[in-house]
RNA sequence: GCGUCGGUGGCAGAGUGGUCAAUUGCAACUGACUGUAAAUCAGUCGCCCUUCGGGCUACGUAGGUUCGAAUCCUACCCGGCGCACCA
């Protein structure tokens, strides 16, 4: 069997949204054109179960491969995540039972599918290989790179002059991530930009066995100035969220982001982009937020989101769809909230009322007793995006 | 091994006997405003009690001193940095 060559298309799949290209864009061109069918493989690294944009930008790159007929590998890094890292006080060093892994792996299976065809891809697990490693073959594998080469690194560079800890083990990453394309002698490698030093490691590896490892690594979703649509930027989108809520996030990214996210996050073509008016960034962003719904769930829900959207955010107009709680006789509405977990305390039930955070859509009043009594067929707000309604 | 500094709320990081549920920043939440769930401004941000106010639990762990401890003492656990050692 042999992959597709339309070397158009190959253009187009080795620009949009690549950062970089080793050993260059030419030798991989070359040998896409060879029809030669590459097995390619991503990273996914089993912290949490869910995946997000940024994750979605790399099955985007990989999904293109895929339909020129190259082989797909999904490497889920269950030894490098079970690991643990000292440095982060907040990961307990548990390891991951067997029934949590199968776990986490359908919950990446199914959100992966949103964009390639399982079907096609192979999973595995880096354990497999990495569990079964002596201590003398970590000392050949360890001997294959110098110090000098590992603190070029910027982090360990920056962590060094700033005389903050370097752990040893922190060294055995890049060589474990690096093993791993060893291990399954794969032909390139995809990953974020972030990734690029690690995926490098396995390419040297590679080398030194007589192989050459392609990699690509692909943009990473940033504003002009630079700065990473992170997590810490509260408004990351998973593959987990509803169209409705990945809508709103999409909405809510700033405005210089818009650019970008269209190259990285959908395949809209770039003739399309072109004619986009960035004059209105309302509507650039209206249109990116509905692409990338579609991108993941499809046109139709996709069109529902923005029709809620617009009602809900932009007409104030109550959805149609809202969460629902079971009513108790004679319960207080504080009581109702809590129980159900919808509010983490009776504190935050009296300070959201006292703030004017809770309203009653059936009269359109806000609810200023806290001591209300719940009753059935109430729906209400809660803050500014919880509609729920008391069954 | 020696020396030294430290372990505080989701994170960062002040506080060094009562005025501390703990300054500040980030994150989060709410309100106003807005094309937006953005930005900005204002407020909130341990748990429980209906509010003023009160109660409870918290500052690595376990004890102790004191009318009173995040703050002092003792022991223990964990860590950073420097020195010594170094195949």
């Amino acid at each position: 069997m042999k992959a597709i060559t339309d070397e158009k298309k190959i253009e187009e799949i080795l620009g949009r949204g690549v950062e970089n290209i080793y050993p260059s864009k030419e030798e991989l061109k070359k040998v896409l054109l060879s029809g030669r069918v590459l097995s390619i493989y991503n990273g996914i690294d089993p912290t949490g179960p869910t995946l997000h944009i940024g994750h979605g930008s790399t099955l985007l790159k990989l999904k293109e491969f895929q339909d020129l007929g190259h082989k797909i590998i999904l490497l889920i890094g269950d030894f490098t995540g079970r690991i643990g890292d000292p440095t982060d006080k907040t990961a307990t060093r548990k390891q991951l039972s067997v029934k949590e892994i199968k776990k986490n792996l359908q919950s990446y299976t199914k959100q992966a599918n949103m964009i390639l065809d399982m079907k096609k891809v192979q999973v595995k697990f880096n354990s497999k290989w990495l569990s079964k490693l002596s201590f003398e073959q970590v000392m050949e594998i360890a001997s294959e790179f110098t110090l000098q080469q590992m603190i070029e690194r910027d982090m360990f560079e920056r962590r060094l002059k700033e005389g903050q800890p370097i752990h040893l083990h922190e060294f055995f990453y890049p060589l474990m991530q690096g093993y791993d394309s060893v291990a399954m002698n794969v032909d390139m490698e995809i990953g974020g930009n972030d990734q690029t030093f690690n995926m490098l490691i396995g390419r040297t590896m590679m080398k030194n066995r007589g192989k050459e490892k392609y990699v690509l690594t692909t943009k990473l979703l940033v504003d002009p100035t630079g700065k990473k649509m992170g997590k810490t930027e509260g408004n990351m989108v998973t593959l987990e969220d509803s169209p409705e809520n990945m809508f709103g996030k999409i909405m809510s990214w700033p405005d210089a982001l818009i650019p970008s996210a269209f190259e990285i996050c959908t395949r809209v073509s770039s003739v399309e982009i072109s004619k986009i008016n960035l004059k209105n960034p309302r509507d650039a962003k209206m249109r990116l937020a509905y692409e990338i719904v579609k991108t993941y769930h499809g046109e139709k829900k996709a069109k529902e989101a923005q029709e809620s959207f617009i009602n809900t955010f932009q007409k104030k107009e109550i959805p149609t769809e809202m969460t629902e709680i079971k009513y108790k006789p004679g319960e207080k509405l504080m009581d109702t909230l809590t129980r159900t977990g919808l509010l983490p305390s009776k504190g935050t039930f009296r300070r959201l009322v006292a703030e004017g955070g809770i309203t009653n859509l059936g009269n359109n009043e806000k609810i200023k007793d806290v001591n209300i009594l719940a009753a059935p067929g109430v729906r209400l707000k809660v803050g500014k995006k919880t509609f729920i309604k008391i069954k």
